[in-house]
DNA sequence: GCCAACGTTGGC
DNA sequence: GCCAACGTTGGC
């Protein structure tokens, strides 16, 4: 396995767990994604890798903070628990299915970078970018190194 | 294996 | 609050 950084955006609803929630708790597990292609991208996930923390559903969705991994990914706890709105009668403890990784609070962006913006820049972003593809609904996806780069230089602008 | 019905996501 | 787009479920 390749232990080269990697980039991802992770998206959140603001009144659920915003920016600020990560920066009080420092290190949040991110239960609760029940999405296989969403799921197959945690497991790829290493420590370290940068997280681009989106807000989404919210008056204007876009970037507002950085994060890291901070760990390996591993069973989300919440789909046994009975009384989680994430349980899955399906899964066990011999056999999971939903995994998840601990995200880490590195930094709050000096201004939100808004959907409108990122969208203004889809041509160099590339027409494969989850995030402003048409009717892409993914919650976790991966960034490349360029779409990272070209994102967090918006913040200066 | 098809596909209608349903639930969810998330921008607006 | 609306609704388009999408994923999942379940009957057949």
């Amino acid at each position: 396995m390749s232990t080269r950084k990697r980039h991802w955006l992770m998206k959140s609803e603001p009144t659920d767990f915003s920016i600020d929630d990560l920066q009080r708790v420092d290190v949040e597990p991110w239960t609760g994604v029940r999405n296989y292609q969403a799921r197959n991208f945690m497991r790829q996930m290493q420590v370290g890798d940068g997280v681009l923390f989106y807000h989404s559903n919210t008056e204007v969705p876009g970037i507002y903070g950085i994060a890291e991994v901070a760990s390996l990914p591993y069973p989300d706890p919440t789909q046994f628990r009975k009384k989680s709105k994430y349980f899955d009668e399906k899964a066990t403890q011999e056999q999971p299915r939903w995994d998840l990784v601990d995200v880490k609070f590195v930094r709050k962006l000096r201004r939100g970078i808004a959907l409108d913006e990122i969208r203004a820049h889809s041509e160099a972003l590339g027409e494969e970018f989850a995030l402003i593809r048409k009717g892409s609904r993914l919650s976790v996806l991966p960034v490349t190194a360029a779409q990272w780069k070209l994102l967090l230089s918006l913040e200066e602008s």
